[in-house]
DNA sequence: TCAAAAGTGTTTGCGATACACCCATGA
DNA sequence: TCATGGGTGTATCGCAAACACTTTTGA
């Protein structure tokens, strides 16, 4: 029915609504996932995405940044990167009651091993590669989240959110290679970025040495475009079946 | 809190969790929408985006499905497009109570007119470029809706929900000029479509006159692929401003 | 002097653009 | 026979892939 008739609080049978994080970073050149253990049923033991109810007076998106506060401890969340994905409503997925959640993806640039804000269970950064299956449907969140920023990194100045506020082109393009899982020609991925205006802008004096070996790199902001035209597209995969 | 402590469920605010119903369609070379004219305060008289409440057994996607089918009075919406925006969760979008909604974009290849499934208050197709303030956030969620479904356009198949099951290239052109607002080149549109595997299939004896007058236009069927890759990049607008 | 990483230059080929042109049908 | 829409061919331009090469540092 289109018309909302009556407006009965507890007409209908209540939904909690939650966040759920699907927090990125890339330490010593790979993907990892923010996580925290379960302590009790269902799924004790298990690892599962970092989240929590939204409160009464927050939208999705104040509560995502608060829990994203929360759980890495991190001082000024103000400026991370945070982006919806999509709701999870399925009846089943929660077995204790019906839980409707609103996901999330954040990505960090480095990588702070998180202080536990208080709170008893201890969240951890783990390897992408290496989750075990996670609790509730967190393996199919955590998965459409890292599609999701697989597709953004095409299309939208997205990577710069992975690096800290002064980076190297050659750390832009490890956030290409990780999170694709490919390797691209850096003479070409140079031109590409430094031809889209306000992908990233150069720091006048800057010079950082990378891996304490090599030619000194130059430094780069983050610009103030959002979109990536046209975009820059991962590599086909070789073994494509028709 | 991460950790989900006690599970009463009348322990927070409950939420009512909606959703609302971005239905697009082309009619006569124009793009419009499914709107319905609200009887009550708030917003009295405004057209709507149709939506409702998610019912206690359902996922938000088989409610939207099930509003979808009251609302057109479409027997069998099965097979239609249907696909999730995002979530609103604003505290004060709803003057009412706390209203937590999942939008969804659907899209129609014909346009026929809606019969409003026993329902009193109708629904009606309005063009979208002629499109009065609605009530709520909708405003906001049709403007997403449309930006999404012309994005899409780019890099999957989705242009085909938009046509019957059988559909001659010229009404797929006239998809993404009437979504995108812009003309493209015949020649290069063919090429391109048929260029990528499993977009369309031709239908074997087809053809069919369009306009009434000219070349009698081969058919074709939607096909399995679903993704555009490389994609079909709208042309650039002409006044940039750097 | 070598290894490693940054940065530049150049060739080549594919794909998209922008056309010109032919075909089939109804008025 | 003309207008209208479908369909084909083709020259050109631009971008991007691929790869060779130079530069600057630490070991």
């Amino acid at each position: 029915m289109f018309v909302v008739r009556g407006y009965d609080k507890y007409a209908h049978e209540p939904f909690a609504v939650t966040v759920d994080l699907a927090v990125l970073t890339l330490r010593g050149g790979g993907l990892h996932v923010l996580l925290v253990e379960r302590g009790q049923e269902p799924y004790a033991g298990r690892w599962a995405l970092p989240g929590g109810f939204v409160l009464p007076d927050e939208s999705a998106e104040t509560a995502a940044r608060r829990e994203l506060a929360e759980e890495t401890g991190l001082k000024d969340v103000s400026g991370l990167h945070l982006e919806q994905l999509r709701t999870y409503s399925e009846p089943g997925r929660d077995p204790r009651m019906r839980v409707v959640s609103v996901a999330f993806a954040a990505l960090l640039p480095d990588a702070p091993e998180p202080t536990g804000g208080g709170d008893a269970a201890q969240a951890r950064w783990l390897p992408y590669d290496a989750v075990e299956p996670l609790a509730f449907d967190h393996d199919r969140i955590l998965a459409d989240a890292h599609d999701r920023v697989g597709a953004d990194l095409e299309s939208t100045c997205l990577a710069t959110a992975f690096c800290p506020p002064e980076f190297t082109l050659g750390e832009l393009q490890q956030v290409y290679e990780t999170v694709w899982g490919t390797g691209l020609d850096r003479p070409n991925f140079r031109r590409k970025v430094l031809a889209t205006p306000g992908f990233v802008e150069p720091v006048p004096g800057g010079a950082r040495l990378t891996g304490g070996r090599g030619k000194p790199a130059a430094l780069y902001r983050a610009g103030a475009a959002t979109a990536l035209r046209p975009p820059l597209l991962r590599p086909p995969r070789e073994g494509r079946s028709a």
